[in-house]
DNA sequence: GACCATCATCGATACGCATCGACCACCAGG
DNA sequence: CCTGGTGGTCGATGCGTATCGATGATGGTC
C-alpha cells in the first residue's frame, strides 16, 4: 500500500475512520481500550496524518508565517536567535513556521493567508510607520508583531523596551560616577530604515539624563568602520573632556571597535573611561573586557510573540491579547569590567 | 461570502469550476476569450486558490522543507544567506519555505514529509556522517542535500569545492614568492562537528603543497580569541620564521583577530607575511587591509541547489541530477592587499 | 421492569480543488 | 454529405480528514 490514510487505520484497528480522526484529535471521548487499538494500528502503519485534508476539512493549516527581514539590506547578524526561538515555540504547540522573505512585501503576506498556506502571522522588525501593517490587520488571521509602529491599529506589538535599556545604562554609568554621558548613535543605514527602537533608545536617554540633571551628548550617525568611531570618539572627548564620560553604545556591532579605539587612544575602559553597550549577555561577557551591557535578549521576546499568538490561535489558553497591547520586554544592566565604581558617591 | 471557491469563480465567469481549474493549471488548451473572463472574474473575488483542496487533489503541496542547523550550536553567521537564497529562489517557482529546526532531528524531516506538509527536502550542513541522511534518503521525495557527506547513498549533494580552493589558495601563496604555507586551523567545535569540509579543505592544501614542493605547517585547532591565535602564531613563526611565510586562514572569524595579532607583533599583512583568508568577496573587500580571500559564496550553492530540486521536482525541465552526483561549486581567488608579489620568480 | 441519561462509537457529509472521460462545435478532406 | 480530427468545455469523481447527528450499549432511578 502507497501511504497509509486514516481509513487504514480504522479498518486495522477495528474501527470506524471517524473513531480514528477523534482519537488524533481527542475531540470526543474514548474508551482507553479502543484508543490503544488504534494508536498502535497507527504506529504498526507509520500513520501521517495528512495535512492537505487536516487543512481542508478542519479549517487549520497548523502553519504560521513569519515575514522575516530577508532579503533586505538589514542587520543580519541579530535575526537568527528570533527565527529560531520562534520556531522551535511553535512546534511545542505542534505548529510549523513558513518563512516569508521580505522582498515579498506585504503581497507575501496576503499570499500565504489567502491561499491557507498558514492560520496566522508573525511581522518582524516592523519601523515606526510600516505599510505591512495596514494589510496585515485587514487580513483576517492573528498577525502578531515585533517592533513598536507608530500606529499599531489593532495589532499586538512585542519588542524590547530600549526606553527603559537606555535609562538603566544612564543610571549605571551615574552610579559609577559618571557626569556625561555620550550617546554613540546607530549606523546611518539603521537610522534610515526608520526602525524607531532608535528614537526610543535615544529618547530613554535622554529623559533619564535630563532627569539625573547629566548632560547627554548624542553622537550620530555612527558607522561601524574604525574611522567613523574615531571621529566620533574625537567629537566627544573634545567637548566632554576624559573626566567622568560615560559612554553608552546602543550599536552592537559597533562595541568591539568603540573598545579598540579607546585602547588605541590610551583610555582603559572601566578605569579611564566607563562604557554600557548594547549587547546579548553572551556577548558581553565574551568580549575583552567583559562588557557592563543592556542586554537584550531576543529569545525573550520570541517567546512571548508565540504565546500571545497562541493565546489568539486558540482562545482558550487564556485571555486573548487585547487588541493593538504593546508588551514591552524589560531588559536587564549587567555590571561587568567596563563600569566599575569610582568615587565614592556622597553617603 | 467568505472566502471565495474556484466555483464562485466559475459562476461569476460563466463556465464550469474545471475551466477554472484549467485556467490556474494551463493543463489543458483555454480559449482567450475564456481565460480573460475567468481572470477577470478571480481578480474581482480576490480569489486565492485554497493551498490544502490544492495539496489534496494534486498531489504536491509546493512547499519545500529545510532542515536548518538551526538551534545546534553552529556558527551561525554564514547560514543566513543560505536560507534567503534558497527562500527566493523557491518563490521563482512558486513555491515556499517551511523552516525545520536541526533540533527535530531526522524525525522533523520524516514528519514534514509523512504528513505531506512538504514536497521536498533540503538538508543543510550535512556532515561527514550524518544519521539525518539515511532517513532522507528513504522518505520517497526529493532531496537535495548541501555538504558532501561520506556516503552519498543515492542523495545528490551540492558544496563548495573546499578542497579545490584551497590548492589555489597555495597557488597564490607560492606566486607571491611563499615557501612556507602555515594553515591555522578551524576552531574544535567546528571540527567536533566532523563537518568534513575542514578535512576537505586541510586536505586540498596539503596535495597542492607537496606537488609545489611547499612545507604546509597545519596548526590547528584555533579558536576564535586572541590568545590561541597569539599562541597558533608563535609555533608558525617558531618553527617557519617570517621569511617567505604565507598564511592560510580558512577561518571566516578568526581573520580579523588574525590580522590584528600581526600587526601587534609589527608583521604587516601584505608586505612581512602573505595571508589568503576564506570569507566572502564583500568581507575580504571590507576588510583593513584588503584580503586576498578564496571566495565561497553560500549564494551560488544556494542558487545550485534549488535548480537541482526542481530539476528533480519537474523532470520536464532538463535532465534530472543523476543520483548520488556530487557538484562541487568552484570558489575563486582574489588578490588583493594581503598578497603582493615580492621577489621575481625566475622568468 | 420500564425509562432516561450518559458514554462510546458509527455513517454520512463537506471541505475546495485537480483530473479524467465525455461531449460538442467546427473544419478539412474525401 | 459523411468522416475524422482537434480545440475547448463540462460533469462527475476522488483526494483524506473533521465533524455532526444518530445509534447502540450501559447503568441508574422510581
Amino acid at each position: 500500500m502507497a501511504v497509509p490514510t486514516s481509513r487504514d487505520v480504522a479498518k486495522l484497528a477495528g474501527v470506524s475512520q471517524s473513531t480514528v480522526s477523534y482519537v488524533l484529535t481527542g475531540k470526543r471521548p474514548i474508551s482507553e481500550e479502543t484508543r490503544r487499538r488504534v494508536e498502535d494500528a497507527m504506529t504498526q502503519l507509520t500513520f501521517h496524518p495528512n495535512a492537505g485534508a487536516r487543512a481542508l476539512a478542519g479549517q487549520r493549516t497548523r502553519v504560521v508565517g513569519l515575514m522575516a527581514p530577508f532579503g533586505a539590506s538589514t542587520h543580519q547578524q541579530g535575526i537568527l536567535p528570533f527565527v529560531e526561538t520562534i520556531a522551535s515555540g511553535l512546534r511545542e504547540h505542534d505548529h510549523d513556521l513558513l518563512l516569508v522573505t521580505a522582498d515579498e512585501g506585504a503581497e507575501g503576506m496576503a499570499r500565504v493567508v489567502g491561499r491557507r498556506i498558514v492560520d496566522a502571522l508573525v511581522v518582524m522588525e516592523v519601523g515606526a510607520r510600516d505599510e505591512r501593517l495596514a494589510v496585515a490587520a485587514g487580513l483576517g488571521v492573528p498577525v502578531i508583531v515585533i517592533g513598536v509602529p507608530e500606529e499599531p491599529g489593532d495589532l499586538p506589538c512585542i519588542d524590547l523596551d530600549f526606553a527603559h535599556g537606555a535609562a538603566l545604562a544612564v543610571d549605571e554609568l551615574v552610579d559609577v560616577g559618571c557626569t556625561a554621558v555620550a550617546l554613540l548613535g546607530y549606523s546611518a543605514v539603521t537610522t534610515q530604515r526608520d526602525l524607531n527602537y532608535v528614537s526610543r533608545f535615544i529618547g530613554g536617554a535622554e529623559r533619564r539624563a535630563a532627569e539625573l540633571g547629566v548632560t547627554l551628548h548624542p553622537v550620530s550617525p555612527v558607522e561601524v568602520d574604525r574611522a567613523s568611531i574615531d571621529a566620533a570618539l574625537d567629537a566627544v572627548l573634545g567637548v566632554a573632556g576624559g573626566e567622568g564620560l560615560g559612554l553608552l553604545v546602543p550599536n552592537t556591532e559597533a562595541l568591539p571597535v568603540v573598545l579598540r579605539a579607546l585602547r588605541a587612544r590610551g583610555l582603559e575602559p572601566g578605569a579611564d573611561v566607563s562604557l554600557v553597550g548594547v549587547c546579548t549577555d553572551a556577548e558581553a561577557a565574551a568580549s575583552e573586557p567583559a562588557l557592563t551591557n543592556v542586554s537584550l535578549e531576543p529569545r525573550d521576546v520570541s517567546r512571548r510573540a508565540v504565546e500571545a499568538l497562541f493565546r489568539l490561535l486558540d482562545p482558550e489558553l487564556g485571555a486573548p491579547v487585547p487588541d493593538g497591547a504593546v508588551e514591552l520586554v524589560p531588559p536587564r544592566v549587567t555590571r561587568r569590567d567596563t563600569t566599575r565604581p569610582a568615587r565614592r558617591p556622597a553617603a
